[in-house]
DNA sequence: TAACTGACTCGGC
DNA sequence: AGCCGAGCCAGTT
C-alpha cells in the first residue's frame, strides 16, 4: 500500500481526524466517509478533492470497493456520484442494500437517484473547512 | 512486467 | 444537450 497519495492527506490529519500511525489513501477516504453525517450524502469527486487528488475520484470508488471489509464500518452508501446516482449499488450484498440503507437514514431515492440531492449534499472541503 | 480495469469527472465537440 | 476521450492510480491478471 503506497503512501504517495496518503501523504497529501496531511491536512486531514491536522484537521483532527482520528490519528493513526500509517496513512494510506484508502484509510483517508474511510475517515472522511465516516464523517459524513447521517441523512447526508457526498460524492467521490468531493472526497477526492478534499484529500488533494480531485482528479482521482475513481480511486475513491476503489476504496469503497474494499470498504465493506474495513472496521469500523464505513457508510459507503452515503457516497454517490456527482449527480446523486447510486452507481455503487451493485457492490453491496444485494443491489437494493444501498438504497435501503439510505432510506433508513431518511434519504429518499427514486430511479437510483437521491431526491433533493442538492440539499442533502455534504461537501467535506466546505463542511470540514481546511 | 505490461496491460487492463474501474462505485468518477471534466472539457470539448 | 448528449456523446466521446483523457486523466487519475492501486490492484488484478
Amino acid at each position: 500500500m503506497s503512501r504517495k497519495v496518503g501523504d497529501i492527506s496531511k491536512r486531514v490529519r491536522e484537521n483532527s481526524i482520528a490519528p493513526k500511525k500509517e496513512y494510506t489513501f484508502f484509510e483517508d477516504v474511510y475517515e472522511v466517509v465516516r464523517l459524513i453525517p447521517k441523512g447526508r450524502v457526498s460524492s467521490y469527486g468531493a472526497i477526492a478533492s478534499y484529500l488533494g487528488t480531485k482528479l482521482s475520484a475513481r480511486m475513491v470508488g476503489w476504496a469503497m470497493n474494499a470498504a465493506h471489509q474495513v472496521h469500523p464500518k464505513v457508510p459507503a452508501q452515503r457516497v454517490v456520484n456527482r449527480n446523486g446516482m447510486l452507481t455503487g449499488k451493485n457492490h453491496f450484498s444485494t443491489p437494493t442494500t444501498m438504497e435501503e440503507l439510505l432510506k433508513k437514514e431518511g434519504i429518499e431515492i427514486k430511479n437510483d437517484t437521491v431526491i433533493n440531492f442538492k440539499t442533502k449534499y455534504w461537501d467535506p472541503s466546505k463542511e470540514l473547512a481546511i
